[in-house]
DNA sequence: TTCCTTGGTCAACAGTTGTTGACTAAATGT
DNA sequence: ACATTTAGTCAACAACTGTTGACCAAGGAA
């Protein structure tokens, strides 16, 4: 059957989670959260393992070790299922990061990849795997050729607003409400993506 | 007199240069590039003083240690006499990223605040100076209160711009010549100058 | 029971970091 | 000339990092 063990919590599912998957996703949460605040090399496993009440020798058990840690969290946190709908993907992202309920998850994200992007160490594995899991499949969608551009512009303003809220949190857009700030990106996104860049013929 | 004493040069003042002010000034060259490419934490004291060509052990002796590095660095790279003049700040600003000249070393400056922003060691000092340094004496010249989330969205969108041409080097914005470059920041800044927040009354 | 797989603990490793103090060498002042 | 301040070298330190392998403890199957 497929009741408590007392000691871990088992799904309610036909194939019963393996112990050691457990600990792997304690893991996992805790590398999320270290490395969304700090960059890969600042990261110390012992945190990570102290942070998730684990022992630190299971860290490279599991993952074969730190690069493998968070090349396995980047696969968590870049898998968007939204982005494979019909949508506008451009739309979609909007949606995401205005929703209150989704925006601190998504500022996350975009705190670790502009913490990690700048990291020697990680900045292409990063830069690789944002691109193939995110920023390629929303060119695809889009127009083609043309779009990068605006694409690139709505990302940048983004960031930038991001950074400038959470990171430098400049008075102005740090210490503002949520819907004041929501103006300021939704302005900012727009201008992106009405930008006509000349036709380079 | 004030020739050369064959192992340094002197400069040709009546104060003659002390030698130690030299290495200082090696240091703070090198530790201005490295602390424009990775963060505080990555950067290694013994790094720096290689690529000066120094002791290590002169770190501690002439700054009192890495932090003291850090801040010299800070308020050598902040010094920005042009926006003490009474011209339109913003547009001093605009000038001096634009201008091909200077627009590489200001880029430096502007990945610092990004990289080093989010290292928790130093975060709260960067900001301090940022703010005391760049963003209050433009706040001062400019309007006032209403003038803060303009400037707020400015550097926004100048820091996201730079994100994701340098750091993150995305198609669209990555691939394109200067002028390519220089139009999309234009248009961004034009935007975030041009949003007029609702009066808060 | 006995065997064997799985999950976890622990100590030690080699490397790198910032910092310190003792010591030498060079330049300056009288 | 000498004495004194200044500049620089070197080795060692304690603290921390990621990684490894030996060891143990529990669970299920035979």
């Amino acid at each position: 059957m497929s009741m408590t063990v007392d000691k871990w919590v088992v799904r309610d599912t036909p194939t019963v989670m393996r112990k050691s998957e457990i600990t792997r996703e304690k893991l996992l949460t805790s590398a999320t959260r270290a490395f969304c605040v700090q960059s890969y090399s600042n990261v110390s496993l012992r945190g990570i393992a102290k942070d998730a009440g684990v022992d630190v020798a299971l860290v490279s058990r599991y993952f074969g070790g730190k690069m493998g840690l968070f090349q396995a969290m980047l696969d968590d946190v870049f898998a968007w299922p939204e982005m494979m709908s019909g949508d506008d993907p451009v739309e979609v992202a909007i949606a995401k990061y205005t929703d209150p309920d989704t925006a601190d998850a998504h500022m996350s994200v975009i705190r670790m990849i502009v913490v990690n992007g700048a990291d020697p160490e990680v900045g292409d594995i990063l830069r690789e795997r944002l691109r193939e899991m995110l920023v390629d499949p929303m060119l695809a969608k889009m127009g083609g050729e043309r779009a990068a551009p605006n694409l690139a512009m709505f990302i940048a303003v983004t960031l930038g607003a991001a950074m400038v809220r959470h990171t430098l949190r400049l008075p102005g857009m740090a210490d503002t409400q949520p819907e004041a700030y929501a103006m300021q990106l939704r302005h900012l996104i727009d201008a992106a993506l009405r930008f006509e860049s000349p036709a380079a013929e």
